[in-house]
DNA sequence: TTCTGCTCCTGAGGGC
DNA sequence: TGCCCTCAGGAGCAGA
């Protein structure tokens, strides 16, 4: 699943697959992908023809491509979303709802995507940040994060800290994945109450947070499908990596006791239950 | 205002 | 063999 890994390393391949390029034509196959283009898909089309691709940035797990006009392509993974560089007369996926081709007629950018929970839209604004991703907060590899400012917000609230983890509002580019390793590394319950929580647990919480994410960064994300590929379609191998996310019933690395897994938020929770104690209530 | 839980979606896998 | 059910989960939204 996408999370910041993972979409950093999108990136770092549209950096050096489109940027530069001019877009020559643009096919929308699903709808469905660009639903958040509330102009419609024949906007959002006619928008990028004759445009050149001048950057590929991120915040947390968006991505945006800004134009040589102002606009910008704005992107999110979803669960399932790639964002592939082909050769034009490589076969169609049998998931792909966008296709661009450039002017240059070498390889097309393409948006595959299995459970469409991910699209693409169009940022006319033309700011720094684009507006439609404005709430959206920092990442903690991001050199402006504000680690005080962060154990401040978190322990304001009055939620569970896996909670607070996946609150993109709050700290971005965490998804189910990494928020279980980096409770499993802190030795923290996802389920201990946010505002109970001292300073220095929460420091240590968000250096476990940095240290998962540039070591899933290094091996170029985690996949357990083929669901999550680079722009070329590679795998990255940070799953071979992981302690608890996925490990049920396995013995923790620490000490031995079986990975739990619980029900959470309509997903899935992995922990050590002696090394990671729950809450009394 | 803040927090919680539902919904969207598709394919794999298991049970019958 | 085929059908049905469950599971996976990011983000937006409605309701408490």
């Amino acid at each position: 699943m996408p999370e910041l890994p993972e979409v950093e390393t999108v990136r770092e391949g549209l950096a050096r697959w489109v940027v530069g390029r001019t877009i020559g034509e643009v096919n929308v196959a699903h709808p469905r992908a660009v639903r958040r283009h509330l102009a419609g898909a024949d906007d959002f089309t006619d928008a990028l023809v004759g445009r050149t691709v001048t950057g590929a940035r991120r915040r947390g797990k968006y991505l945006w491509l800004p134009l040589d006009s102002g606009d910008a392509i704005l992107c999110h993974l979803g669960m399932s979303g790639q964002m592939l560089v082909q050769p034009p007369d490589a076969p169609a996926e049998k998931h792909l709802h966008v296709r661009v081709d450039f002017t240059d007629g070498g390889r097309q950018l393409r948006f595959v995507d299995q459970r469409t929970f991910g699209g693409l839209s169009l940022s006319r604004d033309g700011a720094e940040l684009p507006p439609e991703i404005a709430h959206i907060a920092r990442d903690p590899v991001d050199p402006d994060f504000d680690d005080e400012a962060f154990v401040a917000a978190l322990r304001r609230k009055h939620t569970e800290v896996k909670r607070a983890l996946l609150d993109q509002t709050l700290i971005s580019g965490i998804g189910n994945i990494y928020a279980d390793e980096a409770l499993w590394r802190a030795r923290l319950h996802g389920r201990r109450a946010t505002h109970k929580l001292t300073r220095p647990p929460v420091r240590a919480l968000l250096g476990h947070v940095r240290d998962v994410l540039a070591e899933a960064l290094k091996a170029g994300g985690t996949s357990f499908d083929a669901l999550y590929v680079n722009v070329n379609g590679q795998s990255g191998y940070f799953d071979r990596s992981l302690n608890a996310y996925g490990r049920a019933d396995e013995p923790c690395g620490r000490c031995g006791t079986p990975i739990a897994r619980e029900a959470f938020m309509n997903r899935s929770s992995y922990f050590c239950p002696r090394c990671q104690r729950r809450p009394a209530s």
